[in-house]
DNA sequence: ATGGTTGTAAAACAA
């Protein structure tokens, strides 16, 4: 079983190039995040007709997820229960086959110490207690993402340059941990021990062609599912197209 | 250096 996870950056621009990836890729579950549209104009005749389930959680220009999955998603969840304030369209899960599915997308938070800042690390908090309350890290459950983290110094291009910064503060590192630490384990990392790999590259300054990147998409597992990854890697190729992502999907393969 | 690019949506704003 192959789980997917992708920042598209606008579904209904990057249509065709998600349409020949799942057709070329051939995953089970993809997360979708920054959709950036209304439930109403969400492609689903053109993912149903690819082969795909739809469940998505939209909102006009920002924001926005969605599960794709070949089998039928059951036990749908949009947004947190009972979330402390109304947030923006940023996670949604579903059980899928034998797997519990989880797809967020964490706030940017745009400069350390800024109101949006505080906005991630407010969601952040939110995400945890959500974990704790609602769900049981003994069952075979996935958290998968545009998590705007960096878990590890290897995982920036240019530590030097960038620690301390936005996706790479202690702070927001350590609320992710906290995260982690209710029983996720990162499946990238668990089979991939080399850093320099990034799913993310600025469009700006030229950064995918100079490999300037972060690692900031992620798929976590409880840790008896994580004991079955047989592969995680991240496919560079929908970013080398035309117009596409500045993120680029993130697979792993289950043995199940 | 406060730049550069993309998407949304129609002037900024978010990333």
């Amino acid at each position: 079983m192959i789980v997917a996870s992708w920042n598209v950056n606008s579904i209904s621009v990057r249509l065709p190039h998600i349409l020949e990836w799942l057709q070329e890729v051939n995953p089970d579950v993809v997360c979708l995040q920054e959709t950036k549209s209304v439930d109403e104009k969400f492609p689903l005749a053109q993912l149903n007709e690819a082969g795909y389930q739809c469940s998505f959680f939209g909102e006009r220009a920002y924001n926005g997820v969605a599960i794709l999955s070949k089998l039928p998603a059951e036990n749908i969840q949009k947004g947190f229960i009972g979330e402390q304030e109304p947030f923006s369209r940023r996670f949604i899960e579903a059980k899928v086959g034998p797997i519990y599915v989880l797809n967020c997308y964490i706030p940017n938070g745009q400069a350390v110490g800024s109101e949006k800042y505080e906005y991630k690390l407010r969601w952040l908090e939110s995400l945890k207690s959500y974990l704790h309350q609602h769900k049981n890290s003994a069952l075979p459950t996935v958290l998968c993402g545009d998590f705007n983290i960096c878990p590890l110094d290897v995982d920036i291009c240019k530590p030097e340059e960038f620690l301390g910064t936005i996706m790479c503060s202690d702070v927001e590192r350590q609320a992710l941990d906290e995260i982690k630490n209710w029983g996720f384990v990162d499946t990238f990392r668990k089979v991939n021990e080399q850093g320099g790999e990034y799913t993310w590259w600025d469009y700006r300054m030229g950064a995918f062609r100079r490999n300037l990147g972060f690692r900031i998409d992620h798929i976590w597992a409880t840790s008896a599912l994580c004991e079955k990854v047989s592969r995680s890697w991240i496919d560079k190729s929908p970013r080398k197209k035309e117009r596409p992502s500045d993120h680029a999907p993130l697979l792993t393969e289950f043995s199940i």
